[in-house]
DNA sequence: ATCGATTGTTTACATGCGTAGTCGAAGACG
DNA sequence: CGTCTTCGACTACGCATGTAAACAATCGAT
């Protein structure tokens, strides 16, 4: 599961939004993505548009055709990208640790109740 | 502890790297962080300038003078860095909650035994 | 006083990113 | 058939970033 296919190609802030949307609905149009976000980033299609196309350049959505228009899908799974930035975190703050970024989180009142609970029961459960 | 004094502005990756040199050890002059990294990263004494000036914009560094030069110290805790950074993270990437992040790094086998060993003492600590 | 080394300041330049307008082709409509 | 609308492609542009050279002041040594 999750192939490596990184092409070293970074998604940047805004693709990753536009992502975000490809990947909770696919395949999508570029208007669809707008009706999407444009509001809530305030954007407008062309906007949409010109991040749209670095990602099919960046080899991270596919497009198909369909009839006149194009429609997108994710060509990376979310979970193998933000497992990436996961670890690059870790990796540049941490030196790869996972410990200390745990720490600073319950440092820094990060962690909820909630979070702590299930932490623990994902360790049980790993631990089995 | 750790007072807010972000200004927004936000430091970027390489500026990072000579953040990193000045938490280590400071106050050091322009030259002392080059001996650090200069060869690490292969970078030239210009660069460092570069950065070490942009950081002192930033006011994520202050200057002290010391003779004809310069000493440079961090003005904002390594702590504060990295939490904040770890935040943001787990804000874009993980609708604000730590659990998921764990749960991310678990299945990505980013997590050696001693994480877990370390995480789950610092569990039993909080739960205190 | 002079000359070279050292150090901060200024300027430079390519690339990436955020944001968007323009253009041309192709349907939709009348 | 000739417009209006729609959509992708191309172009634009300012700011951040990575990387560094050129320049000016100053200090140490001759």
């Amino acid at each position: 599961m999750s192939r490596r296919k990184d092409t070293g190609e970074r998604i940047s802030d805004a693709e990753h939004a536009i992502m975000e949307v490809l990947w909770d609905k696919n395949p999508v149009s570029a208007t669809d993505v707008c009706d999407v976000i444009c509001d809530e980033r305030d954007w407008s299609i062309a906007t949409v548009k010109t991040l749209l196309s670095r990602l099919v350049q960046k080899e991270a959505v596919g497009t198909e055709p369909d009839g006149r228009k194009f429609l997108y899908r994710p060509l990376i799974e979310r979970s193998d990208y933000v497992g990436g930035e996961s670890r690059r975190l870790v990796d540049r703050l941490f030196g790869g640790r996972a410990a200390p970024l745990f720490a600073q989180l319950a440092e820094s009142e990060a962690l909820t109740d909630d979070d702590l609970a299930e932490i623990e029961a994902l360790l049980r459960e790993m631990r089995k």
